[in-house]
DNA sequence: TTGTAAGCGTTATCAA
DNA sequence: TTGATAACGCTTACAA
């Protein structure tokens, strides 16, 4: 039983303007005499007076919103970039409302149809596997978008995410450095994105490196902490004496630290660790695990300048847009 | 440059009858014959229509949107409650609207009048310093609210939080139960209201068990790891015996086993630690951090379905609802 | 410098 | 069973 707010005609009465003058004034568009226009502020803060934004965005065409689909509000990283989001478009005055697909190709669909009856201004897409279908339906649809966190092929629109190639060859590199061999690597799942551009990173580090490709060092993770601890356990077990391990993520690269002490093998001291994306428990764990921190941020910031960028008519630059990963040094490399 | 979407207009001319039959078919409202029904639904779909909400919202004076205030939208916890809420709106076929106030209290109260522009049918409040002058303003602008994640004394509207009491009471218990003395405990900020229930119930169980509660085996931890870890080699100097710490929150807890490990004290063979939240490196951590896991989810879902009741004029119910938090055994104690 | 009135895209009332 | 038409609250010509 919503006690209904005040509309702009009684801003009007009490002021004892028309309705027309009342808009201008709040706007601050076209002339208001000084004097007026203070009796009008007053009326309107004596109301509690605040604009129908639905209304407002009838007769703008716009809504000074823009959509974000995300898979998962608890994760951190993804949760970093929509802050970056954030931050852009307040400073723009445009608002978020975010909507949570959990990764299903059907929600993303229906919230994307969702969110353009609500004639949101843009769109900001987290790419899952459903993302060209709604890509395509946004774009038929005339809704400017941009897609980040993963890179799709052939989508036509502006896509933003980490470097994470480059990123794994930072890390590849520096355990061969440090250990003076070819380290082994904890592979994420072969079917998603940053898992593959992170082996090709590790792979082209090896080669430029002067190292033979060994397939046989390369053990499935799962982008998992247990799975990371089993990898770990089974690569031991055929490689006693290996001296690095790059985790395709920090998740399965905290497996694998688990694995070691287990069996009593001293990290940094006999083999070093190297994980990716600096989530909270890389910091936290004993010894801190050296790993490559994802721009999140950066990332978010970027896709929506992008996204400014094709609201305001600019012609749009494809990308796609790969932001450095970080190295962060910590004690288990 | 939005290609506008077609109208209703353009889909009731393209299936030869008026708007009126239009709306009344797309919302199942009122009399069409199948014959026409079908006609029209064919006209929409061949011009991908979808209603405007804006307009929608003008007419029946309901948006169907949940504003959602939230100081942090990268903490997992707080986060999870927003997918507890998501959950319950979107089976009520309403959507959120996410926002992040940062936790400052100016933002706090401008987002909620950019809601109230907006029009928002209801607001979900995490509690912060300065929600109480929100709630008064909303209250007076007849929006139905609910403040969660922490009580605040007298605020006139429903809460729903955790029992971070009793979750603290199941904890020392525990630790009385495991080493036969009263625990130390590592506490948070004082002025944060999760932080004194927690420390209310371990003073609480203490005294149930007929411990004196001793002020110096209380040492600040503000929450933090490495305030934990200073506050653990603290009170191992005064306290060297000690064989039970609870700490306030995982974070502390973490830097509490850290510093146990760098003093040579095994976990939990010499000491017994406890935590409280239950976030992800609580669970990796070595050993595995027992702790009280906070029911984000349902906190988020009740707080919700309360808000429910209140848009559809229930008489409210102000609570405080508390939610059990579930202790998770694991190795630390 | 101000006010009147025409929309914006829906829904709902009321006649037909 | 259907279609004009009057709202909803605002902005913006256009007139005054």
């Amino acid at each position: 039983m919503n006690k209904s707010s005040p509309t702009i005609r009684e801003v009007a009465a009490r002021a004892g303007v028309g309705v027309a003058t009342v808009s201008r004034a709040l706007n601050r568009s076209g002339y208001v005499k000084p004097d007026t226009l203070t009796r009008i502020l007053k009326a309107a803060r004596d109301l509690n007076y605040v604009p129908n934004r639905t209304a407002q965005a009838m007769v703008r065409g716009t809504t000074r919103t823009i959509g974000v689909i995300t898979p998962d509000l608890e994760s951190s990283i993804i949760m970093g970039m929509v802050k970056g989001i954030n931050r852009v478009a307040y400073q723009h005055g445009y608002m978020l409302t975010i909507m949570e697909s959990e990764g299903s190709s059907e929600w993303e669909r229906a919230i994307a149809q969702t969110m353009r009856g609500m004639r949101i201004d843009g769109l900001l897409l987290f790419a899952t596997p459903g993302t060209p279908t709604v890509v395509r339906e946004m774009q038929s649809a005339g809704i400017p978008l941009v897609v980040l966190d993963r890179l799709v092929e052939g989508l036509g629109v502006p896509q933003v995410a980490a470097d994470h190639y480059a990123g794994a060859c930072v890390a590849t590199n520096l355990l061969i450095d440090q250990t003076g061999e070819a380290p082994a690597f904890i592979a994420g799942p072969r079917d998603v994105w940053s898992a593959e551009a992170r082996l090709k990173g590790y792979q082209e580090a090896l080669k430029a490196n002067g190292f033979d490709y060994d397939p046989s060092r390369v053990i499935p993770g799962e982008f998992g902490f247990d799975e990371g601890f089993h990898a770990t356990k089974a690569l031991l077990t055929r490689y006693p004496q290996i001296h690095g391990i790059f985790a395709a993520n920090d998740l399965s690269g905290l497996g694998s630290m688990k694995a070691l002490e287990e069996e009593g093998i001293r990290c940094p001291n006999d083999v070093k660790v190297v994980g990716f994306d600096d989530i909270l428990p890389a910091r936290l764990s004993n010894p801190p695990l050296t790993t490559l921190h994802q721009p999140a941020k950066g990332i978010g910031e970027t896709a929506m300048t992008l996204l400014l960028g094709l609201i305001e008519g600019d012609d749009c630059q494809l990308g796609p847009f790969l932001l450095p990963a970080e190295l962060i040094r910590r004690k288990s490399c």
